[in-house]
Order: structure tokens, then sequence, then C-alpha cells
RNA sequence: GUGGGUAUAGCUCAGUUGGUUAGAGCGCCAGAUUGUGGCUCUGGAGGCCGUCGGUUCGACCCCGAUUAUCCACCCCA
């Protein structure tokens, strides 16, 4: 127990976590180029929050949540999502004072009571984006191009997006009666589960994996075909502004999402290329979100891209990430002056931003240049009596095995210029 | 919450139809004559064979439970 990480999360180890920063900064970038600025919320908020922003009726909020006591009896709840931490950052630090939209992005851990499976982890990691302020459905599909443009950049080319629109509160008002409607007659020979989704959220049971369901609602009308005018000019643009972009999508009717916040536009990107947990990223608009979190009316649109999805997409796809030099030189050394030497020697090295390392295992010399090579240095020195009388020292290129030698007094210099 | 698979070295896995000292590859450490890496060769360290109980003269192997892990359902990223 003392030694195991708890179930359903994972450690990143330090011969893995160049992955991340490759990512991260792809990520930063295109954010930036997109404007996009980053925000930081807490890993834990008020359990209102989230039974609120991502509805009481939702799996996730009534049994998937880390929700606990603090000590002065707060009922904290561990995020399962970052748009409702968004949300309320945004609401509680009046960013809607600002010129809008608002553009933001972030990195948070997600954390849901499920177990565990290929692609689905008790603690994920996800990169999301939300943009506040605009009812423009071009905004709809530049999000989606954030997703679009960092999987193209990392090399993946198997993607598949899914759109759907699932209307306004007032559409879907009218559609939830027609669809009871339908439904009403079927009801008896619906599974147990879509018997109760019936009065709440009848939306689901469009969704419903159950064979006996399916067989029932093969006419079932869609929620795309009864939106309201307003929706439908709304999915129109949206069209248009992603065959703009050249972004490839299939409209998907039976995208409902499992967040109660979405309104009108609804999407994810899928694969099957890593299992039965396909979506890579999910996400939507949600234009009544902040004034149900106790903002002024703001629409908002975003999504959450989970990122050990992410590097699973690369593994399927064999793509590599590229590894970094961890090392630009190598000091070895042999007695103890020239360990305090070679102490100096890297100190110095690295104060002008040169990596540098050196042996602290009191190893053969042999043995130091087996080392070397295995972290990547770039270049050796040999320290040793000859060399610190002398101050004249041998540096070797690992690349190709030549040496030059120079005054040790240079190699910062002389270092600088060939890296 | 439900169902199925798996559990042997740091990692990936063999293995014994129940019988003495449990194996490989990779990795790690060391050596192959003087102070120089990658390739090769040699050697070494490292396992209560997940845990507890049962069957048996004898269990790493068979049975049960338990825990962990993987996969799937549900749901989601």
């Amino acid at each position: 127990m003392l030694t195991k990480a708890p179930k359903g999360t994972k450690d990143v180890i330090p011969s893995e976590v160049y992955k991340w920063h490759y990512v991260e900064n792809i990520v930063r970038e295109i954010c930036s180029l997109n404007g996009f600025r980053e925000i930081r919320t807490p890993v834990f908020e008020h359990t209102e929050l989230f039974e609120r922003g991502v509805g009481e009726t939702t799996d996730v909020v009534q049994k998937e949540m880390y929700t606990f006591e603090d000590k002065a009896g707060r009922s904290i709840t561990l995020k399962p999502e970052g748009t409702s931490p968004a949300v309320r950052a945004f609401v509680e630090n009046g960013l809607f004072n600002d010129s809008q939209p608002t553009k933001i992005f972030y990195f948070t851990p997600c954390f849901r009571y499920e177990n565990p499976q290929a692609g689905r982890l008790r603690e994920h990691h996800q990169f999301g984006v939300e943009a506040f302020g605009s009812q423009d459905a071009a905004i709809d599909a530049e999000i989606i191009n954030i997703a679009i443009t960092l999987y193209k950049r990392l090399g993946v080319e198997s993607l598949q997006l899914r759109i759907n629109s699932i209307g306004c509160p007032e559409c879907r008002n009218e559609y939830n009666n027609k669809l009871k409607s339908y439904l009403q007659p079927k009801l008896p020979a619906l599974c147990e589960t879509c018997k109760g989704r019936y009065e709440k959220n009848p939306l689901r049971i469009i969704d419903c994996k159950e064979e006996k369901c399916k067989a029932q609602i093969t006419d079932v009308p869609f929620i795309i075909d009864n939106l309201c005018e307003e929706c439908n000019t709304h999915f129109d643009k949206l069209k248009k502004s992603l065959d703009i972009l050249e972004i490839q999508y299939i409209i998907d009717p039976t995208i409902v999402r499992g967040l109660d916040y979405y309104t009108k536009t609804a999407f994810e990107i899928v694969t099957n290329t890593i299992g039965a947990q396909g979506t890579v990223c999910g996400g939507g608009r949600y234009d009544g979100l902040v004034e149900a979190c106790g903002g002024p009316s703001t629409p908002g649109i975003g999504f959450g891209m989970g990122l050990e999805r992410l590097f699973l997409v690369l593994e399927s796809a064999d793509i590599q990430v590229p590894k970094p030099n961890y090392m630009d030189i190598y000091i070895a050394n042999m007695g103890e002056a020239a360990s305090s030497e070679a102490q100096r020697l890297v100190s110095s090295l690295r104060s002008n931003g040169i990596k540098a390392d050196k042996d602290y295992m009191k190893r053969s010399l042999k043995a130091q240049m087996k080392y070397a090579n295995k972290i990547g240095a770039r270049f050796v020195v040999v320290l040793g009596e000859e060399e610190i009388s002398s101050k004249n020292i041998k540096v070797k290129d690992m690349s190709n095995g030549t040496e030059e030698v120079i005054n040790m007094n240079q190699l910062t210099d002389f270092l600088k210029q060939k890296l």
C-alpha cells in the first residue's frame, strides 16, 4: 500500500516527462497564437459549484465525485472537470467587465471516482479552453480549430470530428415534449435507467447503449431536426465556419454530452485506436452556465481534452516525441583534487547556461565515459592531475569522437560556440 | 456499481503434467593489462513466484478468499 499509487492514478517519471513538456509547449504556442491566456484555478471547489454547474442529474455529480468535508464542515469536491471552475473564476474576478470575448486556457488534473480502464483514470489531466462573451458561431469553429490544430501539429491524422446541436432551453423544451410523446408508448420496453431518464432528461435516452432501447427508438426524432430558428442559424454558421477553416466534420445527432450545461453546439473528437474510451476531446457551448453560477448572462464555449488519451493516440499512431538534449557536457574526474576542480567547473558552466554534470560515484574513467554516453552528454572533459597542473584540457565531442585541446579557462566560450 | 482476464527479478515475459539449488532478454554494477563511450564477450547483484487460508508426505503450480492490476459495461476526456 505504502509503495503503491492509489487506484487509477499514474506517476509521470523523469524519463517520460519530456513528452508532457513537448505537448504543453505546443499547446501554449497555439493558445498564444489564438489569443488565449492561461488561467489557474484551485484543485478543489465548493461541491455546490459542480452540482449547479455540471448538473445534479449527471452521472459525474451523482456518483463520480471525490467529495469530502473539510475540518470546518464545508463540503469540498476535487474538480471533476475544468469548465465550472473557470466559470466561477470568470464571475468571481469580474472578468466580464473586461472587453469581451474572454479567451482562456488551462491545464488541470481532474478527478472522477470510476473504475479505471484503457484511457480512463481516476485522476487524469486535461487541456481546456474557454471563450466567454460571444454568441458568434465563428468562435465555436475556432475553438474546435484549436483542438484540430494541436493534433495536426503532433502529426495525428486518424481523428474524426463529430458535431451536433442540442438546442437552447426553448427549443429543447419543445423538443423534449415531442420526444416524450414519442417515447411514452415505448416506455415499458426501455431499460431501467432510461425509465428514470424519461422524466429528468429524456435526451439521454437517445444515447443509451442498451440494445433493447436502441431497437425501440430507431425512428426517434432528433433535436437537430427540431431546432428553433436561432439555433438553426447558429448551427448553419458553425458549419460554414468550419468550411472556411477547412475542417472536416460529421454531423452526429446522437451526441448529447453528459454534462447538463451544454447548449447549441456540442462536439467530440473521436478515434477508434485507443480502446473503448475513444473520445479524445469533448466540448460545446454553454450559454446559460455563467448565469447559473451567479454571473451576468454571458454566453460561453469550450472544450476539454484528456492528455493521457492524447498520449495513447500518439502511441497508437507510433508518433515519437523528440527527446531533448539532457546534457551539454560531462566532466569525468579522477581523484579528490580533480573532483573539487570538476565541481568548480560544472558550477561555473551552469551559471553560464550550459547543462553540465560530473561524476559523484567515484567510478572508473571507463565507467564515467559509459555514463556520459548514456546520459547523452554532447561533450566530455577528463580531469586528472595532469590537466589540473597544465590547465590544458581535451574536450571530446561524443558525436564523432574527435578531441580538441584548449585552455581550461576557455571552456565556457568554446562550448557556447559549439552548442 | 457489474462482469471477464492476469499476478514469477527494476522492466517484458518463460517455466515446473505437484518433487531438491526458479530461468531468459532488457536494465543496473563490474571486468576484458597503463587515462576514454557506443559494438562484442565474461562475470555479479537482484525474487517470502501478490497476500491469507485449504488440499497434499510435499504447493510457485491445484482449490477458496482477498488485494492489486488490465480489459469491458456504465459514463466520460
